[in-house]
DNA sequence: GTTGACTTGTTATGCTGTAACACACAGAAC
DNA sequence: GTTCTGTGTGTTACAGCATAACAAGTCAAC
């Protein structure tokens, strides 16, 4: 489960090489473990996600992987994708019709997502105390809650600080 | 803000005649307020959301609405909806691209949606302890929640009650 | 080296959503 | 009552998101 420092160390500035580079480690040994494939197409799409902290859309990392001599059809992108967010590498958001990388990969594969609208950058927090909450008031009315979308728009500490409203 | 017996109430058999009309008539009294048009292209969009609980995609909507009459071109559909939506009497679930009528208008506008996927009917759920709890988890990463996307898909107690697994 | 499971690539298509423009119509201004 | 203005409705055309179906390559197991 992602920690407190988690959120702002995804807004915040940071050795972003080494950031994404320990996701990558984490994410080959846990493929290997699974019998799984990092095949290039699959590595390389995780690199793209992994380059910012922001969310992408599919067409625009089948841009990227064409460019550099993959294949230039959607499935591409979609299958590279797809295989990601099913081993817990990558999320796809709702809300922007999009994917990021899973900065932690291994813990709380259901979080709740904070999606900055000036940086676009996007966090995830735990989603245990949210998913408590809700399942608490579908109870009361009898639902029983298998999978819960929770994304939040809003604002992050360091486009706050530089002033933006 | 529903409280514990609306979901409950969504889910089970109930006189749906008269649910949506009652709907309807709070619709009317609410725009006529807010100056508002409730104009025929508008009021029959409403109503075919009405008709069921469930969610219904654009193109669904616009089916119906080119079969009795009216324009038969997507923005047809997605400006009555989008009208709808602005205006609290629908609601936009992002987990299904589809739209479905608001059952409490009036009332909290960004509830959480309970989403069956066995009778795939829509409920919507007081949001405001969830919205807290995700509040306080994006607090202690500096992040400032504006606006929040809950949806949950699970198994209503009238499914669960006919033994769906 | 053949089999079989998986991966990658393609073509083609379907679903979702919007920009831009033309016309109709209601109500206000005169 | 005519004109003006804003809103609403309809159109065409297109942009963006996603998948079905098929062909060919790769690779480990036997």
């Amino acid at each position: 489960m992602p920690h407190d420092d988690a959120i702002a160390a995804t807004f915040a500035p940071h050795d972003h090489q080494q950031c994404a580079s320990r996701v990558l480690d984490e994410a080959a040994t846990r493929l290997a473990g699974q019998g799984a494939r990092l095949t290039p197409v699959r590595r390389r799409t995780l690199e793209i996600l992994l380059e910012s902290h922001r969310a992408m859309g599919a067409y625009e990392v089948l841009d990227r992987l064409a460019a550099e001599g993959f294949g230039r059809q959607p499935p591409v992108a979609y299958r590279a994708l797809e295989f990601l967010v099913t081993h817990g590498l990558a999320h796809r958001l709702q809300r922007l019709n999009a994917f990021a990388a899973c900065l932690h990969p291994g813990h709380d594969h259901h979080p709740a997502f904070l999606i900055c609208r000036s940086c676009d950058k996007v966090a995830e927090a735990a989603a245990a105390p949210i998913r408590d909450a809700l399942t608490a008031v579908a109870a009361q009315g009898g639902f029983r809650v298998e999978r819960a979308t929770v994304e939040a728009l809003g604002l992050c500490a360091t486009c706050a600080e530089e002033g933006v409203a």
